[in-house]
DNA sequence: CATGAATGAGTTTTCATTCAT
DNA sequence: CATGAATGAAAACTCATTCAT
């Protein structure tokens, strides 16, 4: 699907892909700032320091860009669980970049945008191709955090059967989710109480 | 604030409120369908069945009428919590509340429409009275749960601390958002198994 | 030609005399402070203390309104120059308004307003309707200079030719003219100094 | 100010500064035909021969192209007095100026238009930038009418004062108000009785 | 007589997209 | 490869006018 909607025929230089990375930079503060609808492609080509005519010799739509983003935010979290051994590991990592986005709050870089997470899934019910990107990524990401509770289960010499792992997946999965939606909801929300009581809460799944 | 942005100065008749209630219905089919910022106003016109320049009667903006429906969420919510006496059953609500949403899927009556939580959501972080009255809303819904805990804690004879209930409601918040999250995220998500996984994390909260 | 405009057909109440005046009223406060362009029905109906419905059972257009209010400017100035018998004492007069008109500036009542004169000018050039009634009235108002000069003349044991009383009635036309212009344009303008340099070209004119 | 309200940030193409002039010129005939509230954007993209969205790109607002064009007044006038040495040689300029402007009567070229000059002074009243750009525009022409009557006084050898001079510089810029209005308004006016008119007023300016 | 709800055409302005250069 | 001028459709919003009550 995305292949389709990649201007690039066939081989892409080095170049190219410079380029496309550039407006994608652009694009995701921009659309993290102001939505997918809000920011414009005359933001986004401002903000990428390129002309707007320039944006259609890598993307075919503004939608292409946007189901490009989607697309990207799986390789982006790729590395997230990699050195991740402990649920409560993983709640630290996750608080960190949320800390770490409050502070920028609007600078360029940054590996995870709340902003952009939410917009993401608002979109994905609104159209096809986003859902089902989506969709797998999010298979993905319940591989890692199931095999990260088998794994800590383990450690801990716990059994746990088929059932009782999705089940623990399934409450690790909301409990992330929460606190992201908790995070960008309440900006006074205090960071430390946040870890810990979501510490606790992971000790439980292992209890 | 929100009494500043209705366009009726003073009486308003009951015409004039079932008109407003008219295109309220009509715009909390659209926000929901296509976003705040992807929802025209002529969408909203066409749903209500009346002109475009009719909805200037009622609202002076559009911002005007998001407003308005972000505060009426707060007043829906209100009798959400009246019953219930457990986390448990208070899963069990939510989740009935997902199905029947998913169920009727753009039907018009519902109390609680998870994509427009998202959007709502979203949209806070753009939009400062939308944030606030977000924030009020969040205050009273904490307000609940936490009581909610403090009074299944009390039946189980069951002593917590202040930092323990808050702790712990934190958690249940989490829970809760990670549902919705998930639930909209994942349109095969199988709700008994759903209702299971969460009905365990609340045995655990009290534990 | 306004007659054809007026809606009351035949006979009129002194109660509709009464509600016809007061929407001109409104309507002449509303023109002046917005433009004929500017000023909108709704305007007009909420400066009257009426519904707008109201409006068009007295005019049938809002061009009706503009018309009316053209007419009438030739029956409010009729006694301007009632008791006035020199050049000098007219300079005074217009000052006089022009001074008032400031000094209100938004109050309702006044019997001249520059803003308006401007307006009503301007749109003669637009409009045939306004253009003619415009003439008609610029007619009396030459007659009423020129019968002013020809006495003050007499005054002065004088003997003005038909051709010189008219060319110093053009004279005196183009004074009282500029003057409104220069006032309206300039808000710190020297009253004072203004009506000297008027009394001194009023001498020149029948020096 | 003016500058601010420009699109073109820093650097203007030929093409663009062509693309602008095209817009004014449309503009300015629009505005005179129709007034400054009465003209559309669609009437001036017409008239203009482009699309409404283009005139964007060269300008803010609709209020950018009202200002840039009381702003060209200013210039436009420049020269007017350049080589003037009586108050008899500006009369018979400005006359020929209105002629100028009857005989084409919708044409597009031509340097002064009474109508745009009324439309202006009226706006002024109402946009407090318009006013004070007209403002300034006004010390200049005083300085100009001014310096007039010193030389004309001078060729003379007549000695007047500087309030003396005040004086007759108001009556001069009264005289020629009155003239340009007088001219709008009575579209049947005798040019050369109006010329005569006022000669014999300029020459008793310094009698 | 009077209201004010309702409309449809109009307003200014934005924006995704195309294309000549 | 890159620009930025250009467009047409659509956005939000306004307004003169009508009409049921």
């Amino acid at each position: 699907m995305s292949a389709i909607e990649e201007r690039s025929s066939g081989k892409s230089t080095a170049r190219a892909q410079a380029q496309r990375a550039r407006i994608l930079d652009a694009a995701r503060a921009c659309f993290a700032e102001r939505g997918f609808h809000g920011a414009s492609i005359a933001n986004i080509a401002q903000a990428a320091g390129i002309s707007q005519g320039l944006i259609y010799r890598y993307f075919t739509n503004k939608a292409a860009i946007v189901h490009a983003i989607v697309d990207e935010q799986r390789i982006r979290r790729g590395e997230t669980l990699a050195g991740i051994t402990s649920c409560e590991a993983l709640v630290d990592v996750v608080i960190a970049k949320l800390q770490n986005w409050r502070t920028r709050s609007g600078g360029s870089e940054g590996d995870f945008d709340p902003t952009l997470f939410l917009e993401i899934t608002a979109e994905a019910t609104r159209d096809a191709d986003v859902a089902s990107v989506l969709a797998e990524h999010e298979r993905s990401i319940w591989a890692d955090l199931s095999g990260l509770l088998a794994r800590s289960a383990e450690l801990r010499s716990l059994r746990l059967s088929t059932g009782e792992l999705q089940q623990r997946t399934l409450v690790l999965r909301c409990l992330l989710d929460g606190m992201v939606l908790n995070w960008v909801r309440d900006p006074g929300i205090d960071a430390e109480q946040l870890r810990r009581s979501l510490h606790v809460a992971c000790a439980g799944l292992l209890a």
